[in-house]
DNA sequence: AAACAATAGGATAAAAAGGTCTTTAATTAT
DNA sequence: ATAATTAAAGACCTTTTTATCCTATTGTTT
């Protein structure tokens, strides 16, 4: 139990993000070694590696073989959002709306008692995660690593 | 990768707040074993009876051997918070906060691109834990009980 | 043809979370 | 006393997540 933080995806998604903020930092056209991306932010070659090839079954990226091969964003950045990655990798949200406290007897029509108030909230982290698109992200990323570099 | 929900404790602190609940809703004074609570929420018992331990050495629950035996709250649910009952079961919160994206050069003054958005939520989701006492809840899940019975 | 880089797979394993079993200690009823 | 009852404690097991390693195979460029 050394949990005791917040999880709003699971570290493979976690990965997923940093992945893809990295190929749209990168503006260039040509393709990303994943091992280049994965040294660069300390993850795990081979884990990183089979990360991306979800992303790829998923076309948030585009994969090229051989020689000067390496990965791609799907699409233009402007048009990917934080909550399409982490779905990719962790999966859809469960169809039946989780009770916070575990109660069988929560729901809509029957809350439970933090139902009223945990409903915004978990609104509220889900529009976080689906209003940002990855280039907004990465700009900022950018900004901030100049601001430390002085 | 089957998370795919958004998390605000373990399974062992659910279960804690379930079975603290369950003896906020029995206003009785006799003990409350623990087996008949497990069974209650369809709780493993053997895992319970762990998770109670920890109540126990925190204070939050006052245990009693020997026949007629059990469990009581250790002190008045009005008292009691959700907070308290998390992090007795899943630890303190991380003394330096987790940026959300995991970037390392994320902090309250270099924050991350999702920092500001996140923080306000993650404040909300304490202050839910926090202002909530246990017998507020219980006297709402009473409520809800008997709503459903008609 | 050679070198390269993703694809795919399977084997292995460490760590954490979740769960079980057995024995011991404390208490009470008989 | 002793037997029954209940929590306490520790060892152990299972599953999931995270991670590593290896061996091919496929496609691309030089």
């Amino acid at each position: 139990m050394v949990t005791s933080h917040l999880m709003l995806y699971s570290k493979s998604a976690e990965y997923a993000i940093q992945a893809m903020i990295y190929l749209t930092e990168k503006k260039s056209d040509k393709p990303t070694m994943i091992s280049k991306i994965a040294e660069s932010y300390g993850i795990p070659y081979q884990f990183l590696a089979k990360i991306v090839q979800t992303l790829v079954k998923h076309r948030l990226v585009k994969a090229t073989r051989g020689r000067n091969g390496g990965v791609n964003l799907g699409r233009p950045a402007n048009e990917i959002y934080l909550s399409e990655i982490v779905q990719a990798i962790d999966g859809p949200p469960p169809e039946k709306e989780q009770c916070v406290i575990g109660l069988n007897l929560c729901s809509d029509e029957t809350p439970c008692p933090l139902h009223d108030q945990w409903k915004p909230i978990r609104g509220k982290i889900r529009h976080m995660l689906a209003s940002e698109p990855l280039d907004d992200l990465a700009n900022r990323v950018i900004e901030k690593r100049k601001l430390m570099e002085k």
